[in-house]
DNA sequence: CGGTGTGAACTCTTTCACAGCG
DNA sequence: CGCTGTGAAAGAGTTCACACCG
């Protein structure tokens, strides 16, 4: 039906998005064109692999040569929505929020911080990069005001779902989740979480597979 | 071959972790025994894809009742490999990065920083709760006298290969990289990365998803 | 020729339905 | 009767091999 059919994997997704930050790197150093060799070699993947994830976007390289570094950065940053910045509020400043709004991985990459917030007393007021920490309390008027789409959640576990839901009736939709809790959330408002202890574990377990003999030192 | 076949699916090992966090609640709350489906809830997973996920450490359960909360905790415990602490160091004494030193979740969960370290001479000497922030220079021989086993990946994109590779070369078999490139690692070593911008265009992507119309309301 | 785009084979995961034990 | 444990089916996602175009 669609000359695009708007199924894009979420894998893919995840793999566009690197995929962009080499290519803006690429073409920071004055790069005109990539193969997908190296393209993928630099992302960490498998050179038909990343064929395969561009073709979801339709013909975008040229056979025999490769694909134009600005050009294809451009497509990317269209397709993933990052053309224009997006609001983001983040609940919970304490040292990890304090170091995401501090972040400037975020304003060089479509995101935006629009409003820091906090339940204890002793933050509000303060002063982090170009915004203040604002009482939770404003945090509908905020997000009402700005438009803002994306929450990030920095707070204690205990209290990270009662913020989820004031988010998502406030209008946001989607929610970067850094509370070791499982959200839920309504249909429509995406969740993804990062946490620090479950990639931990993993590597712990996968650390302790190699260890019982000195297995495969290869060649 | 052998009574536990080695071989525990990846994707699995991570929800395995997250079970133990919400084992290890149920249990503060004085709760002794669960049924799948209140875990899966709990859990963000489906009933069935939990059981099949317990079922690779072979029966843990009682039919008809359900599992015992503590003695599924001290299991997955133990097979994720984090019954004894496993020694860490952190690279990178950014925003970040003192934010991870200070965080307590990985005290509590078998982690334990046993180095810090920046290249910059401004980071170094400062304390970060019971540790001080040391020059690169000592991180090989920090690495061999504490027996750490992961490293954590907090610095700058430019100089984070060139750290893994120091890592790797140290005795560290597994990496947990937040700077945003893929690095590349010997064989025997893991790395697993976390990358903020990925995240949040990934919600980007979704959330343009659902946009153009008021799309399926179901019901 | 070189490198893209893609159908087909393969592997890994998830889901379902039900047998089996308490 | 309830809930676990599990084979079998369905579904994603990944890899391969090669046709096709510049």
């Amino acid at each position: 039906m669609q000359p695009r059919p708007r199924t894009i994997p979420e894998a893919t997704v995840a793999r566009l998005a690197v995929y962009l930050r080499v290519l803006a790197t690429l073409a920071d150093g004055g790069r005109s064109t990539v193969s997908s060799g190296e393209l993928a070699s630099a992302a960490g993947v498998n050179p038909a692999g990343l064929r395969k994830d561009l073709s979801h976007l339709g013909p975008c390289g040229v056979r025999g040569v490769g694909y134009d570094v600005a050009l294809l950065r451009d497509r990317l940053t269209r397709v993933l929505g990052v053309e224009r910045a997006h609001g983001c509020v983040l609940v919970g400043i304490g040292n990890l929020g304090s170091a995401l709004a501090d972040y400037a991985g975020f304003g060089t990459r479509g995101f935006e911080f629009v409003g820091l917030f906090d339940a204890s007393p002793a933050r509000i007021g303060q002063r982090i990069g170009s915004l203040q920490v604002r009482a939770l309390d404003e945090l509908e008027d905020v997000v009402a005001a700005t438009g803002a789409s994306i929450g990030v959640l920095t707070t204690p576990a205990e209290v990270a779902q009662r913020v989820c839901d004031r988010l998502a009736a406030a209008g946001v939709r989607s929610i970067l989740n850094f509370a070791p809790v499982t959200l839920t959330a309504p249909a429509g408002v995406d969740v993804r979480k990062v946490d620090l202890s479950v990639e931990l574990q993993v590597l712990a377990f996968l650390g302790q597979q190699r260890v019982p003999a000195g297995v495969g030192e290869s060649a």
